[in-house]
DNA sequence: ACATTCATCCAAAGCGCTTTGAAAAACGAT
DNA sequence: ATCGTTTTTCAAAGCGCTTTGGATGAATGT
């Protein structure tokens, strides 16, 4: 069934039809509901193709997740962010239009979703800290926001951040004053913009207390189980090892406490382990009470936001850039206690 | 620039230009670099939505992803799957289309997607024992693959699965050859099919060796690190506790080993663990040798065979349904060992 | 020389919708 | 009745592509 057939049907063109079906004023009552009632009864649903074409509105939204051979960037956050954004597309009427291209296409890629109008915005995902696709996106004036932020970008684009500097600065401090004061981090890869921060936040809370910051304690990597376990190994092992450790996400914190309890040390009493909690619904940090002791963002509320963000700009409610940023939340869980004393 | 702005430049009418550039044979060599040219110096890229509209092709695979509010659906393989299938879909100019919605709209969303001509074809997740969908694309005449399948479906459709049943009875198998007689199940949810096959496999190799099967040392939910934690914490604590457990996922299995080592216990000597690992990108069953025994099989190679068979079915390469059952592959690590003497 | 084929190109129709500009109908006021 | 105004409806022109059904001219055959 398609508008033709309908207005036939109805006896009336399809300028009313199409009228009445999309709420403008100069219909009569009563035709619009004829034309509502004969719309559902023939289970009639307009063309999106042919409604793209002509509004020149695709009512989609690009995610152009780039695949390396490398390092995986389809990351454990990703399903989650797109949960959240999915639900605030649903709201208005969006969906989101997914694109898995090589690492070495992705600028090809968002070129191509500006020059064949694909989709009506791109959320930018896992900035770095020197990006090439905001001023990209800026020149071919699609619209865009970002999850993250790119420090070294000169001009202004809208994002939403966690602010992820002071978290590790109060996960480090809290460690602080608990006594800690050999404190290990496993970060993400630094060229990501949100790692450079958390190291940034981690420097910063111990120079702040005349801690000297121990190269041999800080490792960046991916974000994965088994680099967690490696690295605390290969530190606990180690001369002087570290008393604590700062994670970057619960994946890496889980290997490290299989390194931990591997050694017959107790996590929370010989070792403590903070680490940055996105609250992914599939791994919650414990049911109540906390396994981790941890700083919380929801990766979900922010995928919610962020759409809500770039329908906003689309639709011309908002006018320039706009920005958010959110603290994370400090959540004491087990895995934290007082320096051993030795 | 357009087709016809392009034409124009070239002194072409828009027929030859397009053919040009699709590659019919009915242009001459000479215009058709001519024509390539100028569309490369120009950057021409036609127009996807009128692309569409003339074609009716949309070049996208829906993907209808139900959110509840009871338990979660974007359950933690979907990235990975996506990641497969949309490697499969760039090698052939498709994209996914990706629907986030409310569970009670899920029948909705296919239908809409259906009517609208959105997509050109779908890819269903998780399948249920019983799965309304199936039977629901068929009558829409929708284009679609399973990931998975759905046991009391009488109809015949295109499916991909991995032999959950013989991956679980050999995992079964594999306990009881190192003595184990006290092997628990902490599982997916067995409405899900499969984790009903999970479940056949896990009681029929039990019942092979003529041992019972105790109800308490099953449990079927959500897939999560609390549940396989908290489930373990309460069987090792109880009466007659299981010497080795089954896991559904890692991450379950990652709680499994939190319970067991919190007791002081040790895996692979006090309690085996055996998992079924999805080979996840960002959750690895460790670097070179595997941390826990588990049975194998790639989700993102299966996303990628799925997309495959999708695309070969909307050209038309293939006709009827087609089937692939994977085997999990048993992989053994340091997670299991000989049932301990009592 | 002419008819016939073939290669190459084009004008125009169509995909199914929205939207512009105008007409018809209904209404109220004279 | 008549005129102006407002409400309601419609025909037709896009949106930018593909594709059908010729047209044109060159090449071939007799």
């Amino acid at each position: 069934m398609n508008l033709r057939e309908l207005s036939d049907l109805l006896g009336l063109s399809q300028t009313t039809v199409s009228r009445a079906l999309n709420g403008y004023p100069e219909v009569k009552e009563a035709t619009r509901i004829r034309v509502a009632e004969a719309a559902l009864a023939h289970n009639y649903q307009p063309n999106t193709r042919a409604k793209s074409l002509a509004t020149g509105r695709t009512m989609s939204i690009g995610h152009v997740i780039p695949l390396s051979n490398q390092h995986e960037m389809v990351n454990l956050v990703f399903s989650d962010f797109i949960a959240g954004a999915g639900e605030a597309y649903a709201r208005e009427g969006y969906d989101m239009r997914v694109s898995v291209v090589d690492d070495s296409q992705e600028a090809a890629a968002y070129e191509r979703l500006a020059n064949t109008g694909t989709v009506d915005g791109v959320i930018v995902h896992g900035p770095l800290v020197n990006d090439a696709r905001i001023p990209l996106l800026q020149k071919l004036g699609l619209p865009f926001v970002v999850h993250g932020r790119s420090s070294n970008c000169p001009t202004p684009y809208s994002w939403l951040d966690v602010n992820n500097r002071s978290a590790f600065l109060r996960a480090t401090d809290f460690l602080l004053d608990l006594g800690h004061t050999r404190i290990a981090l496993i970060n993400g890869f630094e060229q990501m913009d949100f790692a450079m921060r958390r190291r940034a936040g981690y420097a910063d809370a111990l120079s702040a207390r005349g801690v000297a910051l121990d190269p041999s304690l800080t490792h960046a990597f991916e974000m994965t189980e088994p680099f967690g376990y490696a690295k605390t190994a290969q530190m606990l092992d180690a001369d002087n090892p570290p008393t604590a450790v700062i994670a970057s996400s619960l994946i890496p914190a889980m290997g490290v406490r299989r390194a931990v309890e591997e050694r017959g040390l107790v996590v929370g009493k010989d070792v403590s382990i903070i680490c940055f909690d996105d609250a992914l619904s599939y791994l919650p940090n414990g049911e109540g009470s906390p396994i981790f002791t941890a700083t919380r963002s929801s990766v979900r509320n922010a995928g919610r936001r962020c759409g809500e963000m770039l329908m906003d700009q689309i639709a011309g409610r908002t006018t320039g850039p706009v920005h958010e940023l959110w603290e994370a939340e400090l959540v004491v869980g087990g895995s934290t206690g007082p320096a051993p004393t030795r």
